[in-house]
DNA sequence: GTGAAAGCGCTAACAA
DNA sequence: TTGTTAGCGCTTTCAC
C-alpha cells in the first residue's frame, strides 16, 4: 500500500521535535499557542492519522477491550455487546469480540487469542462463569489472567482477581412471580433450562421461595428442564408440562428465545395464550415484542448494564478497588400473553 | 500488573539470541533442531504470550481485521458476523467490531477509528454502501480508505479500490417468485424497503421483470414501501397493502425482520397466513423459524459467504487482484407460510 | 545456523 | 516551552 505518514513528517513540516508533535496530539504538557496552531496545521494538510499501536506500544497500554460472549447471535448478548461497544467508543476504546459458542475449548483458546493481543481488559459474559460447577481448570485460567488483565464477568467466579456486574435473577424472577400471583394465578410452571447453570438455579430457587410464601405446596412439580436454552429446548420443556395434572394456569420461561418454544407447545395443544394459560419470560429482547401474542417478559436496562460492565472495566484499569454489582433497575414490559 | 514476560527472557533463558527465538516462534528460517528445543522449553517454562501488538508494529502488519455493520441485533449480520469470525479466526486473525446504527456520521468515523487502530482490512456490510445514491462524501472516504487498506463490501462501490461480496438478490427473488408462481399465486405482493436501498431496488426490478414475463400486468399496484426495515415497517406496509382491492393471494417481504409485521398485519385483518394469503421473505434467519406459522424464506449459505468474504480480505491482502463476486448459492427454506 | 543491531511509530524522562 | 534520546517487544537484514 502506501507509505504511512508518521509523526516524523509532521514534526518535519511542522518545524518542531515529534516531542511536541506528541503533546499537541496528546493535550499534554505545555505548548506555545503558535506552535500547536502549526502542528495542527501539518496533521491537517497531511491528513495525518496516529499509529494506535505504536502508541500502544510505546505506553504498555491498549485502547482494546475483548468480549467474550457464547453467540452475539442470540438477542440477549447482542443487546448487551451494543451497548457496551456505543459506551466504549465514546471513551476511546474498542471491542474485539469473539463467540465461544459453547465450546469450553475455544472459550480457553478465546482468552489466549485477547491475551496475544495485549487487550486493556475482558468481558466475559456467559458460557462457563454462568455455570454453576465452574470446573477446576477455567477457574485457573480466569485466575491467572485477571492478574495480568481486569476481568469483568456476569457472575462471580471466586478465588480470582476478576469482578462482575450481574443481572439480578432473583429480583427479576420475583418481580414476576409477584405480577403473576396479583393475577390471581396459583398453579405456576417453570420451563426450560438447566440447574446447572448459575442463572437458572437462582430463578428457580427464587421461584420455590415465592411459592412455598405463599403457602403454594407443589414442590417442583410443574419445574421441566430444557437441555438447550433454544426455542427447541422450550418446546420439549412445555411438553412435559402440558401432561401434568392440573395444568398450570401460567409458565414462565428462562428466556425468551425459550418462550418461542413454550408458546408452540401450547398452540399445538389448541390453547390459547393469555386465556387458557399465560405465558411471561426472562430477557425483554425484541423476540418478545414480535411474538405474537406479545410476550410479558422481565429483563435489564441493557444500556445502564453496558454502562456498568464499561465503567467497572474502566475502574479496574485505573486500579481502582471495584466492588461486585448486582443493583440494576428490573423493567418487566406487561404485554398480551399474562392475563 | 505484572511485568511482562518477552522474547528477551526467552533468549537469556535459552542462552540464544532474540533473533533465534523470533525463528523458532515464527517457524522462518533454518534453526537447529537442539536449538529450537532449548527456545520451545523456555516458552512453556515461563508460560510465555508473544506481543501480537509490538510483531504488528515491526512487521507494519495486523492479524486484525475491522468489521462494520449497521447493527448485529439483526440477526442477518449477526449471522454473517459470526461466520466471518469463526473463519478468520482459524486463518489466525481476529476481528474489530462496530455497529453504526444507521447513523452516517457514526460510520464514517469508524472509518477513522479503524485507520488508527491500523486494522489490515476493513469489511463493510450494509448502511451506505447499500445506497443507490452513494452520497460523494462516502465515495471519496472509501476511495481514499481502499487505497491504503483492502475494503470489502457488501456492494460495488464504484470509482474505489473496493471489492464487494455480494448477496445476489435478483437470484434470491427471482427464487420466491418461481416459487409461488408454481404454487399458482396470480397477484403476489412485495412489502417493505425503500427503493433507494440498492438490495430492495434490486428485488423489485426482478419482481416486476418476473411478472412482465408471465403477462401478470398490474405494475406496481401491490408494491408497498416501508421506512424502517424493521417489523413496524413491515406491518405498515402491509396495511396499505390490505387496502387494495382485490387483495392480492401472496405477499413477499424484504427480510425477515418486515415480515413479523407482515404477518401481524394479515392476522389482525382476521386472515389466515397460508391459507388466505400465503408469506415469504428474504435472509432465513431464525426469525422465520420462530415464526407461527413458520415463514418460507430465502436466503444466503452464511458459512458460505462468511468464508468468501473473509476470502477476498486475504487475498486482496496479499496483493492479489480479485474480482467482486456474486455467486453464492441461493437457499429457499419452503415453510408452512406458503400454500 | 546464529547473533548484533537497526528500526517499526510513538511516548516520556531528562536536559536545555 | 521545546528538543534529545532511550526505550516499548518484535522482526529482519547483514555478518560471521
Amino acid at each position: 500500500m502506501k507509505q504511512e505518514i508518521t509523526i516524523i513528517d509532521i514534526a518535519r513540516k511542522a518545524g518542531v521535535s515529534t516531542a511536541t508533535v506528541s503533546r499537541v496530539l496528546n493535550g499534554t504538557g505545555k505548548v506555545r499557542e503558535n506552535t500547536r496552531r502549526k502542528v495542527e496545521a501539518a496533521v491537517r494538510e497531511l491528513d495525518y492519522q496516529p499509529n494506535i499501536v505504536a502508541k500502544n506500544l510505546s505506553t504498555a497500554r491498549s485502547n482494546v477491550i475483548g468480549v467474550l460472549v457464547s453467540d452475539v447471535r442470540n438477542p440477549f448478548y447482542a443487546n448487551i455487546f451494543v451497548e457496551c461497544e456505543m459506551y466504549a467508543n465514546e471513551k476511546g476504546f474498542s471491542l474485539l469480540l469473539y463467540n465461544f459458542l459453547d465450546s469450553e475449548s475455544l472459550e480457553r483458546r478465546c482468552y489466549d487469542m485477547l491475551l496475544a493481543q495485549r487487550v486493556c481488559a475482558i468481558v466475559h459474559i456467559g458460557g462457563s462463569v454462568d455455570r454453576m460447577d465452574n470446573n477446576a481448570e477455567f477457574v485457573k485460567k480466569i485466575e491467572e489472567v485477571s492478574r495480568r488483565v481486569p476481568v469483568v464477568t456476569s457472575a462471580q467466579v471466586n478465588g480470582t482477581q476478576s469482578r462482575c456486574v450481574q443481572v439480578n435473577n432473583e429480583r427479576c424472577m420475583r418481580k414476576l412471580m409477584e405480577y403473576l400471583l396479583g393475577l390471581g394465578h396459583k398453579r405456576i410452571a417453570l420451563a426450560g433450562g438447566r440447574e446447572n447453570v448459575r442463572s437458572t438455579w437462582e430463578k428457580r430457587k427464587c421461584y420455590q421461595e415465592m411459592l412455598k410464601r405463599q403457602g403454594i405446596e407443589y414442590g417442583n412439580y410443574y419445574i421441566a428442564e430444557s437441555g438447550a436454552y433454544n426455542e427447541q429446548g422450550g418446546y420439549l420443556a412445555m411438553r412435559e408440562i402440558l401432561k401434568k395434572d392440573p395444568l398450570p394456569t401460567a409458565v414462565i420461561a428462562v428466556s425468551d428465545l425459550v418462550a418461542v418454544g413454550v408458546v408452540h407447545a401450547i398452540k399445538e395443544k389448541g390453547l390459547e395464550i393469555g386465556k387458557d394459560i399465560s405465558v411471561a419470560s426472562f430477557d425483554n429482547t425484541y423476540i418478545a415484542e414480535i411474538m405474537e401474542p406479545e410476550l410479558t417478559s422481565v429483563g435489564n436496562d441493557y444500556c445502564l448494564l453496558g454502562r456498568r460492565i464499561i465503567d467497572m472495566v474502566l475502574g479496574m484499569m485505573d486500579g481502582k478497588e471495584c466492588q461486585d454489582w448486582d443493583e440494576l433497575p428490573v423493567l418487566i414490559e406487561e404485554r398480551e400473553s399474562c392475563k
